[in-house]
DNA sequence: TGTACATCAGTGAACGCGCGTTCACTGATGTAC
DNA sequence: TGTACATCAGTGAACGCGCGTTCACTGATGTAC
């Protein structure tokens, strides 16, 4: 009885610790990279000893894989809730606000984004059964949009030629019925590529190689997210 | 003039040092992540002492600078010495052989592309009066392909509204004229836009992010280039 | 209500390790006369 | 041709630092009877 109300009393004392453990931790990775993220140091601003820590985590490693895993939630949060801002049949609000929404969480969140999408941290394995969930929490609103707007028949239908490899077309026939995504493998096959774009115009802003090339990095944003809207028949009315 | 000798005389005993400590470095970076580059594990493995080191870097970041410099270099090689091996006036082939030799170079040397274009190393700020210029080496065959391509009126045309915005244009513009690159706003435009594609595409294969949603990552690949090829007019007749 | 006891967060010392960098030095090489 | 000398790559000891992790412990809290 009182165990089993120890181990859920997580939201409790306990869990107000583990959170400002995370937060510290975030707030150093900010300063000197998730890489020389360093046990030691946390406790250190903490004024606790560093044995300390290990009340709440086995090691140094289940440390990362939390923020790693939180650093998916929050994204997927920020994604999810921009989406259900918009009213459900406005499909191409729904993906622009996702598509913004992604983007601006990892813009302000640029250590945590690097965190799960940069340079892995040297000796850092992580758990593919923890980190696998969060990560297709990210993914969801997207295919979810999508779907309905398959549905409603808005989506742009494949020119002839276009997804013409047939190891791709049978890949992406293969991840609809794994995956029990219901999307056609065009719709399949666009989603991912949008993904990839946002993701390389992302990575380019955090690590500051954009405005040599780009100038205005929002501007440029805004131009690109346009291309792709429009290249998913997307494109809200009023855009801009 | 004896003084004049010892210092020009870089690829004598010197240099040959000096390279075998780059390969140890970039063999070890390999191994660990370049962000755990250690000038100790290095003198290690050169059966040498640490402070030996000190005399050929004056400290870790200068050894860090020219590794960073030297790969810059050697992709703008290998993209150089593909467009070359082409017929100058087929500006299709030169583009894909470019676009490829990219590729080709950032996946067959991942810590090289993770290290000039991945998560910067803690406590490292590039010096960029020396980076800068092996960087711009790195795009010169793309702008000057795709110039000679404008010249011979091979390239497409922009619909009316895709370069809209007018913050954009005048950056566009700008860079054609600070740069003294002869491209039309809309071809810069374009140049940016494969180079922002590439690198994602080249990114999320290079941290495994690929495989779980585009199963053949090669054959995503294929695909993808033939879209950029496209999106250029530069698609080759025979391609693939 | 009062006492005995279990729980467990946090301590402090220690282990063994690696790091970048400095310093005074050795000893081979090769040049100047 | 032979000797004095400068050069400079590499050494070995040391400085001061930080790290993750272990271990036996203290001392407060709160529960059981």
């Amino acid at each position: 009885m009182a165990r089993i109300k120890v181990d859920t009393d997580d939201d409790g004392k306990r869990g107000a610790i583990v959170n400002r453990i995370k937060e510290v931790a975030r707030s150093q990775m900010r300063e000197v990279g998730s890489a020389s993220i360093s046990l030691r140091a946390i406790a250190r601003e903490l004024d606790i000893t560093a044995p300390a820590l290990y009340r709440y985590y086995p090691d140094r490693d289940a440390l990362i894989t939390d923020l790693i895993v939180d650093a998916f939630n929050a994204l997927a949060d920020a994604v999810e809730a921009a989406d259900q801002a918009q009213p459900p049949d406005h499909y191409a609000e729904r993906m622009y606000a996702a598509i913004h929404a992604y983007r601006t969480w990892a813009v302000e969140h640029p250590t945590d984004f690097l965190l799960i999408y940069g340079t892995p941290i040297p000796g850092y394995v992580a758990p593919r059964d923890q980190t696998v969930p969060a990560v297709q929490r990210t993914f969801v609103p997207f295919v979810r949009i999508l779907f309905e707007a398959d549905q409603a028949g808005v989506l742009t239908v494949p020119a002839e030629d276009e997804v013409d490899d047939p190891a791709m077309r049978a890949h992406f026939e293969a991840l609809v019925y794994t995956e029990g995504v219901p999307l056609s493998y065009w719709h399949m096959s666009i989603a991912i590529d949008v993904w990839h774009r946002l993701y390389g115009l992302i990575m380019l802003h955090i690590l500051a190689h954009s405005p040599a090339t780009v100038g205005d990095v929002e501007a440029y944003y805004r131009l690109k997210v346009r291309h792709m809207l429009k290249d998913m028949n997307l494109l809200p009315e009023n855009f801009e």
